[in-house]
DNA sequence: GCAGTGTGCGTACAGTGTGCGCATCGACGG
DNA sequence: CCGTCGATGCGCACACTGTACGCACACTGC
């Protein structure tokens, strides 16, 4: 339990403490990683300190050991609750595709709202392991066994489509990144950039005119087709 | 210029200070940047710090700021530098599947010798703008398009490929982190969570029986599956 | 009423990135 | 040969980090 009023000698009267205890819940472990996640969304993995923490939560900083090891473990935790958010569909109700598909968007969108997942997914070590993660990895598997796969290929399916997905989540977290600290808008920070990018590539014609040729795909038309494509190819090397 | 013996008037001789530049050649940022990679990759990405790096170059940690705009920027010579180790067959020489997956083959192993540039590839903006980035982009698509992709076809497949790339290389990261923390050797480690693993998966039936299904395949067989599904399926699509 | 346990937090320590200003170098112009 | 100048190295300082330690207090069970 958290203290409403916790006693103070220095100061004479009662009633001319400060009060800390604002009326919230008392410190819990989901409260915590909550608000943790609240502030890498708001303000970036920089922004993460134990203290700036606890200050949200209007305790002290080291007052969250109680309920969380260290910072590592606070993220782990962090990096598993937002894989709740994923939704997998049933096998039983959707297509295996059709739900491998939608399930990889959701995991992109989730992603897009948290980009700080994608970027201490490598420093992290195991993340794979939280009930959250499990829970969508088992999801998947029974969809791509839905559709045909033995269960040595459905394992080899999942591990591609997650490579891809999190590959494509690390490209939009280093966009995210850089714009974030631009403090621009998306237009005008990709406004502003694209000048550079065509500076960079001028000495490859190559690449220049690939990037002109293919400036009308959106990211997500990006997305998809990769996730097409790896599916196509899951399908063919079917047995 | 390093000066080799900087003056001291707190002590008297000559002879008695100390020597501080050991003969090596002078501050640069080439300098700096190798030996940054070297500390990366022997100590880990928590172990970079401007002092740390100083010491190693017999150097302050603020004379590095002389060379390198902050610690980010240096992060991104450092990332742009690896990557030159990346080869990309010509398409003159090699077929172009078979330059794809060798240049995907050496991507993958430029990680897993240097597992810190996919954990701060999220968190540094725009790497992809680097010189040796854009070189090896290049080349990859110099393969897809002899490979008969269209312009906007090969910057689809060169994203797909990379996406699915730096997933993988993702996943090495995390491993290699843990792996590092613990102190153990690759199996003992590997040995150590076998039992972690499965206790995790235990609720799910499905994952437990796939991951066993699959446990004889090896990281290289599962890359080289999602690489070949990749490519299978940007070759299906291919117009 | 009292011991035990769980919880909050003030203090402290070692370490971080980096701005500032001074000291010193090599090079160059007279 | 001497003076000046720009480039470079670096000591110090500041605000900030993760977290170990120990004390103070509230709640629980007797």
């Amino acid at each position: 339990m958290r203290y409403r009023e916790p006693m103070n000698s220095d100061i004479p009267s009662v009633w001319a403490r400060p009060k800390k205890g604002r009326d919230q819940p008392a410190l819990s472990r989901e409260q915590i990683v909550g608000e943790a996640i609240k502030l890498l969304d708001t303000e970036g993995l920089d922004a993460l300190s134990m203290r700036n923490l606890g200050k949200r939560l209007d305790a002290g900083a080291t007052s969250l050991y109680r309920h969380v090891a260290n910072k590592d473990e606070l993220i782990e935790l962090a990096i598993d609750e937002v894989h709740g958010e994923i939704e997998v569909p049933s096998p039983d109700t959707t297509e295996w595709r059709a739900g491998v598909v939608s399930c990889a968007h959701s995991s992109l969108a989730m992603i897009n709202n948290h980009p700080w997942v994608a970027s201490v997914l490598g420093q992290i070590g195991l993340s794979y392991l939280g009930p959250n993660v499990m829970r969508m990895s088992d999801g998947m598997l029974a969809l791509f066994e839905k559709g045909g796969f033995s269960l040595a290929e459905s394992d080899l399916a999942l591990r591609a489509v997650q490579a891809f997905v999190i590959g494509s989540g690390v490209g939009v977290a280093a966009w995210q990144t850089s714009l974030a600290r631009s403090g621009l808008s998306d237009e005008q920070w990709a406004e502003r950039i694209q000048p550079i990018v065509m500076a960079a590539v001028a000495p490859y014609p190559r690449l220049t005119a690939s990037i002109e040729a293919a400036a009308a795909n959106t990211p997500e038309v990006m997305f998809d087709h990769g996730l097409n494509a790896v599916l196509d190819g899951l399908v063919a090397n079917r047995h």
